[in-house]
Formats: C-alpha cells, sequence, structure tokens
DNA sequence: GTAATCAGTATCACAGAGTATACCAACTAC
DNA sequence: GTAGTTGGTATACTCTGTGATACTGATTAC
C-alpha cells in the first residue's frame, strides 16, 4: 500500500517534470523570459542582454513565446516604429525555477573555483 | 550608478542561468537524476521509471553523469552480476530545481485542465 | 554620403541529440 | 526447452535546434 503509493506518486512526478522540461526546453525560452521580467522591452535590448543569442533565435523563440501567451507584443506605429514586449502574468510563474537555477549556477561556479 | 548596479547584476544572472541550462539540458538529465534521487538503483529500475527513454540514451547519460560525478556506479560481481547506481551529493543540489520544475508541471496541468 | 540603429526576415548548413531496432551473455522461472 | 530478466552495446537513421551570414527599409546622427 504505502508502496504502491510512493510509485504512483513518483509517475506523476516524472510526468510533471517532463511537462516542464518540454515547454522550456532549449537553450533559450528561460533567458529571454528571465530578460524580459526583467524589465527588457525592446527587441536589440533583449538580444543584447542574452549573451551568444542570434537575431533568429531570438525573433523565433519570441513568436513562439507570443502564441503561447508568454510574452505580450505591442506594436506603437509612431514615425520610427517602436516595438515592445512585455511578460504576462503567466510567464512569471517560472519566477522559481528560473530562480533556483540562478542559484545553482552561482553554486558551482564557486565550486569550480575552488576546486582549481 | 544604480544602473550599473543593475546592469552587472543581470549580466550575471543570466551566465549562472546559462551555465545551468548548459550542464542539465536535454531531455534526460533531470527526470534521471529524479530517478535516482528517489531510491530507483538499477538499470532497468530506472529505465522503466523515466517514460519514453530509451536504453542508449539512459546508458549515454549515465556515463556522462558518472564522468561528472553526478552518480557513483557500482558492480557487485556475485554470479549474477549486479550494477547499482548511486546519487552523489552533488546530483542533490538539483533538489530545488526539480522541485520548482515539478510545482510548475503540477500547476501547469491544472491550468490546461480548467482551459478545456 | 556614410555609418549606425531599429526590428526583424531569408537562406543555407550542420552537429549532435534523440529514435528504432536488434543483439549479447549470463541467469531464473516455468 | 523456451520465455523472461539483467545491464548494457552496435548500427543506422532522422530531424530539428542552432549557428553563420547576409539583407531589408525606415530613420537618425555625423
Amino acid at each position: 500500500m504505502a508502496k504502491a503509493a510512493l510509485v504512483r506518486n513518483q509517475a506523476e512526478e516524472v510526468k510533471a517534470l517532463q511537462d516542464t522540461i518540454y515547454v522550456i526546453g532549449g537553450k533559450w525560452k528561460l533567458p529571454i523570459i528571465n530578460s524580459i521580467c526583467n524589465g527588457n522591452k525592446r527587441f536589440r535590448e533583449i538580444e543584447r542582454s542574452i549573451p551568444g543569442i542570434t537575431t533568429r533565435m531570438l525573433s523565433r523563440e519570441l513568436k513562439e513565446m507570443e502564441m503561447n501567451k508568454l510574452v505580450k507584443r505591442t506594436v506603437y506605429p509612431d514615425s520610427p516604429v517602436l516595438v515592445e514586449y512585455e511578460s504576462t502574468p503567466y510567464c512569471k510563474t517560472f519566477g522559481n525555477i528560473i530562480l533556483a537555477m540562478i542559484e545553482w549556477g552561482r553554486e558551482h561556479k564557486k565550486y569550480i573555483q575552488e576546486e582549481a
């Protein structure tokens, strides 16, 4: 009985985990979410804030994220056209994951440096 | 000044985030870590606990994770050879990330179901 | 007039992550 | 004797995420 409960729990956990990985998988989604949640609004601004990303990848990911309601894209069609990206409440639900990962990255760096 | 501090902070955050993504990237590492931390020790046991994984991917990832000191592999060479995988303390440092991701997966499922 | 910025799009190409399938030798269970 | 388990390896293949490079038209700045 305890065993069965444990097994079911594990199966449910893995699935939840795999769902999450599916949604935020890849190199760029979390860094982009993080950037926008940090207040970066303009395309080039976001681009500059993420080391290594290319225009193409940013463009693709933003498009997908807009479709999935992760970001809101607004166009101000004044003389020099201006585009702004904003995070949605849904986007902010990744906060804990991102924080945990930033924290891990910091600890990992310390660890590496101590080792060397 | 406040601006400069903010910028430096952001840059450091992204790098930490990207480091973490680099280490645990891909479809399988986190599910495997989770499985082993949950007490699964045998190869086939781990395999069965992760929906969709193939023998080959598990084998590859375990090998890599052993090299990176994420898991410990022990062979008991008794009549039917027995192999056991264990999590290392280092492996357990991913706990917070995994928990946050499981939590997100659960909420996401609720969200999807409510929507439908 | 030249360079730079903005918000992207268009092509091309590739490595490597991931999949599919079969197979091995040793052992157990029926 | 035959089917199943264990801990994997071998081979072949797909596919797509990612990268590199170039380009656009409008605008501003020198």
